[in-house]
DNA sequence: TTAAGTGCAAAATCTTTGCAAATGT
DNA sequence: ACATTTGCAAAGATTTTGCACTTAA
């Protein structure tokens, strides 16, 4: 994944520190979205908590990974599914899964965001959803 | 609402003070979700943080408020639907709308969350449903 | 009277900002 | 060389906790 991450990085003119290539590596080999103190504590050794949550803002900008809120309002952080995101304009209109036991959040890339008759007062931009409930692995 | 107010405190098992049937007065008036901020504005002369903090999180286990997360990461509260909550346990399966220009978050009660396909191995606790995009005020 | 609720001060978190030093291009 | 990125320290902001005082039941 390291070589992925490069070359997201070259392609969004940010730099290929260190720090930058392992952070997305690390997030580009899950399929979770992992919350800000998990990579701090995930990569506390080699960096420090400013320094993450500056990529962090620095990768979303261009798109590269899209920011979701978990249920207790923790910001977590998944690289965006290729080609749906662009700076400042990210289409990740796939659905989460929070699993209130283990507590990890799981894009659910291959499900769809069925069609919703909005009253058309409103202009749509984006559209969460979010389904809280227990994953797989603990309900086994 | 001050009637409605002390009736949802008392069958609550809440006392009445004056500054919990304010609080919940003022969010039965309003249709939006109300931000922990707003409310700490609003309520300074009377009350402080804290106890604001406190009677919401009673509110909220009591299943009289719900809170809900906005794009922000800012915890916002809402009364719920007559009969659709109670201890512990919301199902405030409706849409939330989230307008990006006024920051207003409003609880769409009329539409429902459309069927979802789930994969039976995730079992399903709750399901948010949440759009952003410009509200008919700001759309005007 | 006594359990629940309040206020104040203080701790614990989490996030942002400024600036000098380090690093990539 | 020059613009980014990093680290550290410090400021801000938000949320939680402890404890003595007050209030509703």
């Amino acid at each position: 994944m390291r070589e992925i991450a490069i070359q997201k990085l070259t392609s969004s003119g940010l730099k290929k520190t260190e720090i930058r290539i392992q952070l997305l590596s690390f997030l580009l080999d899950k399929k979770n979205a992992i919350s800000q103190p998990e990579l701090e504590k995930m990569f506390k050794s080699i960096s420090d908590r400013v320094t993450i949550y500056r990529a962090l803002s620095a990768f979303e900008e261009k798109g590269i990974i899209h920011k979701i809120m978990d249920p207790h309002g923790t910001a977590r952080y998944a690289v965006c599914s290729e080609g749906n995101c662009s700076d400042h304009q990210h289409s990740d209109e796939h659905i989460h899964f929070h699993c209130t036991s283990c507590d990890e959040t799981t894009c659910l890339e291959e499900m769809v965001v069925p069609e919703l008759k909005i009253p058309s007062k409103y202009s749509v931009q984006k559209i969460n959803l979010n389904i809280e409930g227990v994953c797989e692995r603990c309900n086994g």
